[in-house]
DNA sequence: GATGAATGAGCCTTCATTCAT
DNA sequence: GATGAATGAAGGCTCATTCAT
């Protein structure tokens, strides 16, 4: 289940999916993702990509128009296509079990997703390195993510808090919980990067503890 | 409790604490936190951080030989002085109570450290977002803040444990939780920035039930 | 007499004549010319041409080595063949007649030389722009030009001035001045595009007046 | 009255009234000029400019933005005093003279004017050179230089032909004849630049003599 | 012959930094 | 100490040109 941590299944996937970019484009989105979760987007040249890519710097001019647009490229495969498959995925591991406990709600959540985070660990800090400055990019992900936790996740814990399994907060504050609960681990992988312990049972513990009614 | 959310009292108090710093130079600091959490360390130019401190270029770099020493000039205090008072404020509190409950060191820890990550929450925007590139302030800020941790937190979890009060994880872990979860008010407050909703009641006991024992 | 502003019945014949030149490449000297006079040579891409010609670009490049031939290849056609023909058929309307009067002499130039330049405005355009920028095309361009004048209009003029017809200036000034009144109205087609008047009377009798002995 | 052909005295009076430019800037526009003229706009390099200024290539920018400004702040000082200073001088000299002849009008134009044509022969080679591909320059020009023809030189004009002493033409077109025939001059030094005879009386022969009413 | 992806030199421009006043 | 004009290294980007297919 150890990955590629630097170039993740996911956007390989997204990559060869979309069968229309070129192997020399590829190698860019990937040196791009790469340098810009090392050093961050600023701190990256035009010209380290292109040398990490093994192509001229003119070649990565060729499909996006500015550096810009390159970190759109490397940032939108994951809003419009990972993140969405993600949640529709999990919503459908969950949506068909009428009496589904607390328990095996955020398991479901936390157990793949863990390894998605981390998997995904290089995206997912410079999406957020750069949301935090970035407006169009902010409201891009709100456009994106909100809706699909609304139309996702939240019926799912609307039944849940029916069924008295879930403690009775807004959705919004639930899903900051669990969610900000999971992206600690990447901060933790940041600061602590020798520490290489499961924490997917302890983390489930604690959301499952933390989110049960009074 | 005034809340200046663009510099905040901790650090105004620091800045004039340092009584040998020259008012031009504390404007220029004042400019440099609210530029930098704005648009981003790399986004700013010294000609902005002068214009918006009302000095000319060069006045920046009388203290500061270059634009790096500028961050460490906003962060160091940061680090150095605000982030330590705050522990041991903190372990003032609690460490003379033989029989602490859960509740109460967590309602210790949240109830003033949430106004404090909010008011200061541009200092922190900034820290945390350089800290994931630059390797000199994540080891500088692991030296300062493991430490204190180690210090002033963890005997108190400590004694929890020992007295049945908490979950048996690492200290580490369980500060994790904690800290984890205050901060993700920060992030919400950047994706959510109409939402006023008075947070910490809510994260007392999620944190509390989360870190209770089985 | 048929117009097409952008690509004159004079270089189309002179293609055609040159039936060597495959029609590709006659598109891409049809492009080049058209987009040379809206835009400049400097400020058309090789791309640009490429795309109006409907080939691709490095298609451009089959004939010609580089941008520069490109232009010679646009300009010298006009040069060696245009230029010669056109000034040849004068010598022809006029050389038989040994009682030519100025006002013939003149109504001959003018008449059909108007239109001819109205017509191969975009070309002359190109060729006075790039000729005060380029020693190359200046040198190559006196080289062409002056010993037609002088072989075919000069003995004319001399004729002329013989017989009392002309004032006794030097033909290089006369040529000037002829040459030059009628230029004016390429100018004034570019500042005044709306004006259609007909201009050719009023620039023959001024010019006749002007050019009359004393 | 021989000048520096490369940076006219009207250029330097200019610069010399806009005392608040400073000479490095000075410098820049004298040596853009001169590189404009030689090479043409395009073909010239800001590190050329910045060379033949004596500057660093970044002090071109302090006061230009961008080339394009560069461009606009050589030839706006040629539009917007030198163009309206020498009409309306002109105006001065004939205005008040009721029974003023064609020759003198002319004679008042060409003799001084003529002089200033080839004196400025560099920004006029560049105007002229540019308005054929800038749509704004071409509109600014209009702007400035139709109604200054306008008011200035048309009554004059108009009187002249109430008099009888001019040919009754739409004042655009005596205009065109004029100044066409004037610039004549800017050609022919480019073509034989090593003719250097007074052309003056010539050209004021022509002009009057094509101007004379029928 | 034709294509167009790839190249890389070189341009315009920015901006941290210096230093004479 | 303060100023801000000047610097020049370095970055983003363009585009004429090449060449494998």
């Amino acid at each position: 289940m150890e990955k590629d941590t630097s170039i993740s299944e996911a956007f390989r996937a997204v990559m060869a999916a979309n069968g229309n970019i070129p192997p020399k484009q590829q190698q860019v989105l990937a040196a791009s993702l790469e340098l810009f979760a090392q050093q961050g987007f600023d701190n990256t040249t035009t010209k380290q990509i292109a040398e990490k890519a093994g192509v001229a710097e003119g070649t990565v001019y060729r499909r996006y128009k500015n550096k810009d647009e390159l970190l759109a490229g490397v940032l939108a495969p994951f809003m419009t296509q990972v993140l969405p498959n993600l949640i529709k995925e999990f919503a459908q591991q969950v949506v068909a079990r009428p009496y589904l406990t607390r328990h095996e709600m955020i398991s479901a959540i936390v157990e793949n997703r863990l390894a998605f985070i981390k998997e995904n660990g290089a995206m997912l800090r410079v999406l957020i390195r750069e949301i935090s400055v970035r407006n169009d990019l902010r409201s891009q992900f709100i456009t994106h993510a909100g809706p699909l936790l609304q139309d996702n996740l939240f019926p799912v814990l609307d039944r849940l808090k029916a069924n008295g399994e879930l403690v009775d907060w807004p959705d919004s504050r639930i899903a900051q919980f669990m969610i900000g609960t999971m992206i600690t681990e990447l901060v933790r992988a940041v600061l602590l990067p020798e520490d290489v312990s499961t924490a997917a049972p302890v983390i489930i513990e604690f959301i499952e503890k933390g989110l049960a009614p009074k």
